[in-house]
DNA sequence: CCCGCTGAGTCTGTCAATCAGACCTAGCCT
DNA sequence: AGGCTAGGTCTGATTGACAGACTCAGCGGG
């Protein structure tokens, strides 16, 4: 069993997440995505996100491949773009099921939170199961390990 | 069925869980606090997460009531303290998994991640699965819907 | 043909956060 | 007394967020 001090931890891909995910408002412009809103200014009003950081969220997401630039035209307008879910970025639907879930719980108004994620095909409120790839179901927090994966490296020595 | 545009997500619990999560360095502290990571420096150690930065984060995540600050004594050592989770930060288990599990399938090096979650009882390797209260298991993302909650407000006409 | 509107930005200056590196401090050990 | 260590604070430089003004292309109305 390897210290976990003596890991070298800088390809963690949670980490590579969170410098995706975690700007300021990147986790918010996604919530709009999936809430069906595609466009910039539809964006801009609902959130207040200021402008430009709107702008710069929307060409990072793209850049990493979460979102794509559609063009789209309607009738009698010129041409525009609206921005869409990549697979990549479908993929994180459960990020955002995951932090609803913990916000819903621990920092919904007493009234009760704005948004809820429901089954389309039978309405009723969603939630994530954590299983193992041996079918158990896990309750208990608790038993969930982290362990060192095959792209574990060790670190030097200069702690 | 209402225009998401006259929506007011003002108090959307994303969103408020991001202004805790989502600042620079905050998920590599519960990511190391999971880990079992539970020291000052230990964590300044393997993260190279500034000092300062690190001392800000810890106190937030205090503040919020996601850990909590324990005094121990190593024999012969002054009393010290350190981090653990509460339940409120027991509670993050999912997001910290849903995020692994994104990063794990799109941002890892050709020789795999460096970190896994895995089963305590039987070491088999953990992932969640989105379920709706009526007991449906929902593999296609597209079947979620976001429905406004019972704390929905109507945005006012400043548009 | 000129005018103004609209969606989707860019530009600018201010203010807050992050960063690296030096400095500090309480209590233990020799 | 002097040094070590864990866990911080202080300081100055860089980067990011923000509000508000400006731009620009194309359409529709007069």
């Amino acid at each position: 069993m390897v210290d976990p001090l003596d890991l070298d931890v800088d390809n963690c891909t949670i980490a590579r997440a969170m410098e995706i995910l975690g700007e300021k408002w990147t986790i918010v412009v996604l919530r709009e995505v999936f809430t069906g809103i595609r466009r910039f200014d539809d964006m801009r009003v609902r959130t207040k996100i200021p402008r430009q950081v709107l702008a710069n969220r929307l060409a990072g997401l793209v850049e990493h491949g979460v979102l794509r630039r559609e063009p789209y035209r309607e009738p009698g307008a010129r041409e525009r773009h609206e921005y869409r879910l990549t697979e990549k970025g479908f993929d994180l639907y459960p990020v955002l099921i995951a932090l609803a879930g913990w916000g819903n719980r621990h920092l919904a108004d007493p009234e009760g939170p704005p948004i809820e994620y429901v089954h389309r095909d039978c309405g009723a409120k969603v939630h994530l199961e954590t299983h193992c790839a041996a079918g158990h179901v896990i309750d208990d927090r608790r038993a969930v390990l982290p362990r060192p994966g095959p792209g574990t490296r060790l670190r030097d020595k200069n702690r």
